[in-house]
DNA sequence: ATATAAATTTAGATTAATCTAAAAATTAAT
DNA sequence: ATTAATTTTTAGATTAATCTAAATTTATAT
């Protein structure tokens, strides 16, 4: 039977913390009441009583009306959670065979599960990846991030070039868009034209010329190249 | 986010209908509230409260007073539970280097992850193992439960012989001491003599021979040979 | 600078799972 | 067949996480 310890984080505090982390860009900035609200699909006044709570424990700082930070002690909280987050992502990919579109729904469980020894096997096992199957980076044990220097595509130049590395959206249905036009990570991509009537742009993608909608341009990561 | 379904089964429901699996022979018999507390470390009052609301749902046959049974339904979710808890356990062995003295408590976070892709890759990546690490039978996808006819070594007379097939006692303390006496899953076992004394009893195992205290022999599964 | 809008917090209620203590039913013992 | 012991259930409270609706604070816009 799993015992409880004093002081054992929850569940849903742990999501909290996490939705902080990811909304602060890896707790680098304060977040808003609203805006965890709405990535929690929950109301405001629930995220208040929440936050009261976690500050009072020590993992965020908060002063009313002024927003939420991440203390030392809940970014790596956080960034556990994460780092576990995407190493049970690369596994599915790469052991069990799953797609890049079925992921995430099963690692938002899997990143909860409790054990050190797990996690570390378990990069181990997947020769300790530094991303996952969207290009996101992978915290390290220390809870250490590498950020890249990845931009959106919408903010390339025409003739500009580069590498696919990321997804914004990581929702089944804008990965099945890229499934289904041979869209990457690691495809090479050059910027055509861009149609200033409705921001969309014509790309050549892997030798391929395709017009994307500004939808798709704004959410696709790249790195530049020359 | 992970949705929530009308009738989703929570995390504590199942651990119930697991329980009542396991007590109850894997849901041939019914179980007393009282015995249900003690194998959950609650109060029989939160069992009462349970067991009502999970025969109010279909999963359990409750008469007042006079105990619990699985229905077809609540049987078919526990044993999906116990199928998950073992393949997991199989996985940390197999692919993870766990030994057999850690993976229970990891197994009890990891089977409630709900997928059954998962649970079918995982099954195939181990190439559809029977037996979980401590010889318990594991339940194919339809629920159903091979069971052997392995008795406890305690049960064996003077000269009989047997293969060790599994434990009843699964704590680490136990497994260890196993270990320690290179005493595994398909050692072969010879009973020497019986001590009526203290119960204990003098055996050769794998060739060599050693004591053992009716402690250990009330805990260790055999299948007598011929 | 003041009014209005938006964001946030407070107050009070609700639900799931639990508990303690008391009551009721069943079982065991003389 | 009563009494005593055990088991089980009920009644009422508690805690975590949530909600609605009202109040408050901050930001925005004339």
């Amino acid at each position: 039977m799993c015992f409880k310890f004093k002081g054992m984080i929850t569940l849903t505090e742990e999501n909290y913390i996490k939705a902080i982390y990811q909304l602060g860009k890896y707790g680098t900035v304060t977040v808003s009441t609203n805006s965890i609200a709405d990535a929690l699909d929950t109301k405001a006044s629930s995220v208040t009583d929440m936050v009261k709570k976690l500050a009072e424990k020590d993992y965020l700082n908060y002063k009313p009306y002024q927003g939420t930070s991440l203390t030392p002690k809940g970014k790596k909280i956080a960034a556990d959670v994460v780092r576990k987050h995407r190493l049970w992502e690369v596994f599915l990919v790469e052991k069990l065979n799953f797609s890049w579109d079925e992921v995430h729904e099963i690692a938002e469980q899997l990143e909860h599960i409790k054990s050190e020894k797990l996690i570390n096997e378990l990069d181990k096992l997947l020769d300790y990846p530094t991303h996952d199957p969207h290009g996101d980076p992978i915290p390290d044990k220390y809870g250490d991030i590498k950020k890249t220097d990845k931009i959106l595509l919408f903010s390339l130049t025409e003739n500009a070039k580069g590498v696919c590395v990321g997804v914004k959206d990581t929702s089944s249905a804008f990965l099945k868009y890229l499934d289904k036009h041979n869209i990457a990570l690691g495809s090479e991509i050059k910027v055509l034209s861009r149609e200033d009537f409705d921001d969309s742009m014509v790309i050549q993608i892997d030798g391929v010329t395709m017009s994307i909608s500004q939808a798709v341009a704004n959410n696709l990561f790249v790195k530049e190249k020359g």
